[in-house]
Order: C-alpha cells, then sequence, then structure tokens
RNA sequence: UCCUCAGUAGCUCAGUUGGUUAGAGCGGCGGACUGUUAAUCCGUAGGUCGUAGGUUCAAGUCCUACCUGAGGAGCCA
C-alpha cells in the first residue's frame, strides 16, 4: 500500500478509502475501549485523528503509542463522529516505528515558551507553531523565486566567499586554513595572508550586490537570493550572524522603477502566502492574539490576517528623507522631548524611535523613505542633482523597521571613483567592479530584502530567531 | 558592546522582614470512565534553588564575580 500524506487524506479523502498514513504522535486520549491518535506529518498543521478500538488493538504496541512517537497506521477513513474533524482514519493496524520515551521527551502536549523551545531547536520544528512557521517559509522562497522568474529575472549564485572588504557592510567573518595558534607572519609579524588558501584574507559575504551589479551589466535583470554573514556582536530580536538575503540589481531601472519593483515584490510575496498558507496563518494569527491579550490596548497589533490585507490594499507611502524630517521635528514627541535623540535638522541619522513615529503613529502603513544624505549612506549610491543627497531608498515596515534598502547605483566612473576617494574605499582592490563603469556604464539600481523580517511580517513572529530554523547569532551557532 | 530584568521539579511559575522537612499548575507514571479534541476525575513519583566565592548561628532569599537567557539601544537586512 502506498503512503498518504495527512494533508491530502483531510482535504481529498473519502469515507471508505482504505489507506496508510506515516507520521508523529502528537497526542494519546481514550479509555479501556476507545483511544484517539492525534498524528501529524509535517504535511499541514491540522492532525489527522486515528481511530483504535482497544479490544482489538495489541496493547503492548499501544503502549508505544506516545506523544513523539514515530508511527505507521493502516486502515479505512470514515466520516468522524466527533465534531473536531470531518474525517478520520480508522486504525486497523499500528506499527511503532521509532519509540519515544515519554518520561524523556521534552515537548509535551502543553503549550511551550520560545525560549524553552530555542534550546531545543533539533525538535521545535515538531510543534504546531514552527511546522506553520516552516511551511510558510518555504512558501515565502518558492514565491520569490516565483515572482522573479515571471518576470524574466535570472537567478544568479554570488560568491560566499569574497576577498574585497570594501562594502562597508558591517564585521566579517574570516575564512582561513591557516593554523590558529601558530600563523606564519611577514617580516613585520603581520599574518602573511599569502600563505593562505586563497593567497589573500578571505571572508564570508556580507552582500552579493556587487557582484550581481556585475551580473546585472550583462544579464539586465537579476537576483540573488543567497546566505549572508555578518559578525557583528548584535544581540536584538531582528538580527542573525547568519541570515538569508534576496538581491535584485536591474540594469536600466532608475529609482523610482526600483521602487515599484519593491512594492510589487512584497505585495506579491504577501498576497502568496494569504493565498496560499490560509490554514497556517489562521494558527499563527491566533497565537498571536493569545500573546497580545496580555499587553496593554494600546500596544496591541491588528490582527494578522488584516495587517496582510491592509498592506495589499494600500499604497506604500513614499516621501524623501528631507520631508520625513521636516514630520519628525514638528511632531508632538521631538517638541515634548519624547525622543531619546533628537531631530537636528538635515544630516541628522534616523534613528528606530523615528522611523518606528513614521511608521506606526504618523502614517500607520509601509513607508518609502528615499533621497538619504549622501554622508550617511554608502559610496556607490547616485548622487542627486543638489550635491547632498542620494537615491537610495529604504522600506521601513510596521514592527520590523527597515525590511529592505536598496538604492539607484552610480553609473559614472569619474563621480564614483571621486566619492570612493572621499570615503577611504580602495579603488584598486575594486578594479574589477569599477569595469562595469568603464565599459558600457548603464542606469541601474537594486536592493536587499533581509528575508528573515519579512518572515517577521508575515508570519507575526517577534524574533528573528524563532522565523529560521536554525538561528546562528552570538555565542549561538548549536544544532 | 551598553542599559534593564531574569535563572527554583521535565515545562510554566510561587516562595513574606534571612529561620524547621522548598510548594502549585501542567506534563510523566498508576487507576477510573464507551467518542475524546491541550479530554475529565482520583492517586503518585519527581529538586545540587545557574556556577564559584563571601557575609551570617542560619542563605532559594543578602553581597561580589562569572555564565546563560529575555527585552530595549547601537550596527543593519
Amino acid at each position: 500500500m502506498t503512503r498518504s500524506k495527512v494533508v491530502e487524506l483531510l482535504n481529498n479523502g473519502n469515507a471508505g478509502d482504505s489507506v496508510t498514513v506515516y507520521g508523529w504522535v502528537r497526542t494519546k486520549r481514550g479509555n479501556k475501549q476507545i483511544n484517539f491518535v492525534a498524528l501529524n506529518d509535517g504535511s499541514t498543521i491540522n492532525n489527522l485523528q486515528v481511530v483504535v478500538d482497544m479490544e482489538k488493538a495489541d496493547e503492548a504496541v499501544m503502549k508505544k503509542v506516545t506523544t513523539g512517537a514515530a508511527v505507521a497506521v493502516s486502515g479505512t477513513l470514515t466520516e468522524s463522529q466527533g465534531s473536531g474533524q470531518n474525517i478520520e482514519l480508522n486504525g486497523e493496524s499500528i506499527e511503532v516505528l521509532g519509540e519515544a520515551n515519554p518520561e524523556k521527551y521534552p515537548l509535551q502536549p502543553k503549550r511551550h515558551s520560545l525560549e524553552f523551545l530555542r534550546e531545543i531547536a533539533h525538535l521545535r520544528m515538531r510543534t504546531n507553531l514552527f511546522g506553520s512557521i516552516s511551511r510558510l517559509r518555504h512558501a515565502m522562497i518558492f514565491a520569490v523565486h516565483e515572482f522573479f522568474n515571471s518576470k524574466g529575472f535570472i537567478n544568479v549564485h554570488t560568491p560566499i566567499i569574497t576577498a574585497s572588504d570594501a562594502e562597508g557592510a558591517g564585521e566579517m567573518f574570516r575564512v582561513t586554513t591557516l593554523d590558529a595558534k601558530n600563523p606564519p607572519l611577514t617580516e613585520e609579524g603581520e599574518i602573511d595572508w599569502k600563505q593562505d588558501f586563497f593567497g589573500k584574507a578571505t571572508n564570508l559575504t556580507v552582500s552579493g550586490q556587487l557582484e550581481g551589479e556585475l551580473a546585472a551589466m550583462a544579464m539586465g535583470e537579476i537576483y540573488t537570493f543567497g546566505p549572508t554573514f555578518r559578525a557583528e556582536n548584535s544581540n536584538t530580536t531582528r538580527h542573525l550572524s547568519e541570515f538569508w538575503m534576496i538581491e535584485p540589481e536591474m540594469a536600466f531601472y532608475d529609482i523610482v522603477d526600483n521602487m515599484d519593483l519593491a512594492e510589487e515584490f512584497l505585495k506579491y510575496l504577501i498576497k502568496y502566502a494569504l493565498d496560499n498558507c490560509m490554514d497556517d496563518l489562521k494558527f499563527l494569527s491566533q497565537r498571536l492574539q493569545q500573546e497580545e491579550k496580555n499587553k496593554p490596548q494600546a500596544e496591541r497589533s491588528m490582527e494578522l490576517i488584516e495587517k496582510l490585507e491592509f498592506v495589499l490594499a494600500n499604497d506604500f507611502v513614499r516621501l524623501t528623507y528631507t520631508e520625513a524630517i521636516n514630520i519628525l521635528e514638528n511632531s508632538k514627541p521631538n517638541k515634548k522631548k519624547k525622543f531619546q535623540y533628537p531631530v537636528e535638522g538635515f544630516g541628522t541619522d534616523l534613528q528606530s524611535e523615528h522611523e518606528r513615529y513614521l511608521v506606526e503613529k504618523h502614517f500607520k502603513k509601509p513607508v518609502i523613505l528615499t533621497d538619504y544624505p549622501a554622508s550617511i549612506k554608502a559610496f556607490y549610491m547616485k548622487e542627486n542633482e543638489d550635491g547632498k543627497t542620494v537615491r537610495a531608498m529604504d522600506i521601513l515596515f510596521p514592527g520590523i523597521g527597515e525590511i529592505v534598502g536598496g538604492s539607484q547605483r552610480e553609473e559614472n566612473l569619474d563621480v564614483l571613483e571621486a566619492k570612493m576617494d572621499k570615503m577611504g574605499v580602495p579603488k584598486e582592490e575594486m578594479s574589477w567592479y569599477l569595469d562595469t563603469r568603464r565599459f558600457g556604464s548603464a542606469v541601474h539600481s537594486g536592493f536587499g530584502l533581509g528575508f528573515e523580517r519579512l518572515m517577521l511580517f508575515v508570519s507575526g513572529m517577534t524574533n528573528i530567531r524563532d522565523v529560521i530554523p536554525f538561528p546562528r547569532a552570538p555565542k549561538q551557532a548549536e544544532f
């Protein structure tokens, strides 16, 4: 007999069908006459109820059917007499494939704290919550590729090991095969990287953007979707040391085309979740509502599905950095000196509290901020005619902050080189990058979307460590 | 990295101004119940109080250091 998935049986099973299911036991309850086993195989949030007639069942086998055990069940689908489900499986034969000692198995049929589940990340995907998140994450990965593929973008695998340290996107993890205890030294007493595996100092990538630009300047429209590494000592609910980033890069796109694409992309992903993951979203929503009960009314967020639909239905607010500074300067919290960091005109770097005010209080919807001062942004961003600002754009989401950061790129070689000199970026090492401006340069743009931040928004989770299966963060590299 | 808070049973927590033998709920185990939905009811076992020092007649409780975790800030996606 072939194996059926729980999701197929619940959606398309008919009473009378003879089926075999494999899965893990969530709970067992009942009495001497009858037992009910809730079976889950990861294919859906919903469990298949297996009904066992204890007068016919092997008692020794049923004793091993405990929470967490892997079982194979064969039997006949029947319409359920109970109220929690339409269809259930009349279990005629049950085989325990793998026992789970109930005195030692850490997942119990009860609510666990997220902190505890983080400590047992190797098992937490067996919970309803992390099962839902895993399916949702998969759906979002799939939707990313579907979106770009449908628009004719080429997926490019940019290198994970890089030698360039000029991107200025934070601390990097060194990649080396040198003996850590006894590295070869130069005459000056410095580590001699020439003797290392690649003949130079290498790191894990902090961004695929520069290579993405090379590809875009040949293929037109490309995107990358890969792991990214930052060795920053960040201990927050929004940062990981290893995370996944999507970076489209498009030739012949200016900053407005870039914004249009980013907004369309985010909405596509959210719609995909609503269209394909409703069971999981409903569960996540219920969980969120439960959490929010403990919060004061004013701090409660919108119901999850309502929030997703709201973002779909409304245009993102677009405004310049300068306009944002104006709003902030005239805002109540600024006048009442409620901001920890006062807003002091053009040049002020926006702090979390400022971004949150704009998104959560003032506009109450996603905001795209553009035209930041050149002084607070990266060297490769396209300078505006005013000479003061650059064509950068950050998309700010409620509860998350910056979810997308992007820009139109400086395509003029002279301007770019002048900026690199000014900001101390080594031109010689980046000669390969500058070749895109030397030969066939053109207007182009791109952005980076933090995949886990998207997951935070879509799932309603609040800690980024809960939306990636095996989080990497300072002092955390287990599993 | 900085600030704040926390660490007591498998899990979630209570534990008074320092004072006998450290408690509860859930989970586990045993039992009861002919259809349950995180079942219900009865019973039962389960603890190096994060680690190391210190103060004291006496420390889960006070002090110091360290470790771990959470929330916030910075850095950013």
